[in-house]
DNA sequence: ATGCCTAATGCAATTAGA
């Protein structure tokens, strides 16, 4: 099984970007981010003709997260964190597909640092790290997938130095992405290519694709059971360089 | 410190992204 989360910064906009990926490379899940739809105007006719059951939580403008599953419909679990009914942020769902708990996730982006931006992500963290606590020791497989706005370490940013103060490599944000790395998650794209440089987002300004001056902040963290069954992870890097691409790239795993 | 680009909203210019 194929699992892969991709933030498409605009699923309207995007959609024939995301069909040809689709057609093209037939993942089993996709988990998808940034919808910035309502939950009216998701494509969902389009995206069932390509194959795909799908379940989703839009927003207007902004944020906005779903599920697609090839030939079949995922079973939702949950959608948003608990902890805060007062939140209204469309940023996290969940289902079970073929015996495996997907979460896909859109962690908030933090910035400016300081300010209330920062302070809603921070608290966004724990939330997530609170129920991730009880999806770690499941003995079925999950995989938590999305877009976490972070860049864990030096080697997952083009010039780290430039990036200290930011909300995506700040200190504190750091160690509560570990903090919850430490629960037993496995960074399946780190785990299979320690060391090498690997990027999943590239912004629009001054041609950073072409320069490579990237960032990941798109993972997979894996519980022990899905660790197991990991057989392979990958960037589709070729999407980045598509007419009319998202500025992130889709990133995946295949489990056995 | 800001703009560089892009999407959404809605039809100009603002907000947000990372």
């Amino acid at each position: 099984m194929r699992i892969v989360t991709y933030n498409v910064n605009g699923i309207n906009g995007r959609l024939p970007v995301l069909l040809r990926w689709l057609a093209q490379t037939q993942p089993d899940v996709v988990c998808l981010q940034e919808l910035k739809a309502p939950d009216e105007k998701f494509p969902e006719a389009a995206i069932r003709d390509s194959g795909y059951g799908a379940i989703w939580q839009g927003q207007k403008s902004w944020n906005g997260v779903a599920i697609l599953a090839r030939g079949c419909n995922p079973v939702e679990t949950r959608r948003g964190l608990p902890g805060d009914p007062e939140d209204v942020q469309s940023r996290y769902i969940e289902a079970a597909i073929g015996g495996v708990l997907v979460a896909g996730l859109y962690l908030p982006n933090g910035n400016p640092r300081p300010g209330p931006k920062f302070d809603y992500k921070l608290r966004w963290m724990e939330r997530l790290i609170d129920h991730a606590a009880g999806l770690a020791t499941m003995d079925a497989p999950v995989v938590l997938a999305g877009d976490y706005n972070v860049m864990p370490t030096d080697l997952d940013v083009y010039k780290p130095e430039r990036w200290l103060d930011d909300a995506l490599f700040a200190p504190e944000v750091r160690a509560a992405y570990f903090r919850l790395v430490d629960q037993g998650w496995t960074d399946a794209l780190r785990h299979l290519h320690p060391g090498e440089t690997i990027y999943t987002f590239w912004d629009y300004f001054r041609n950073a694709f072409a320069r490579d001056a990237g960032l990941r902040i798109d993972h997979l963290l894996l519980n022990p059971a899905a660790a197991k069954r990991l057989k392979a992870a990958e960037v589709d890097r070729f999407v980045r360089g598509w007419e009319k691409a998202s500025d992130h790239a889709p990133v995946w795993v295949q489990i056995k």
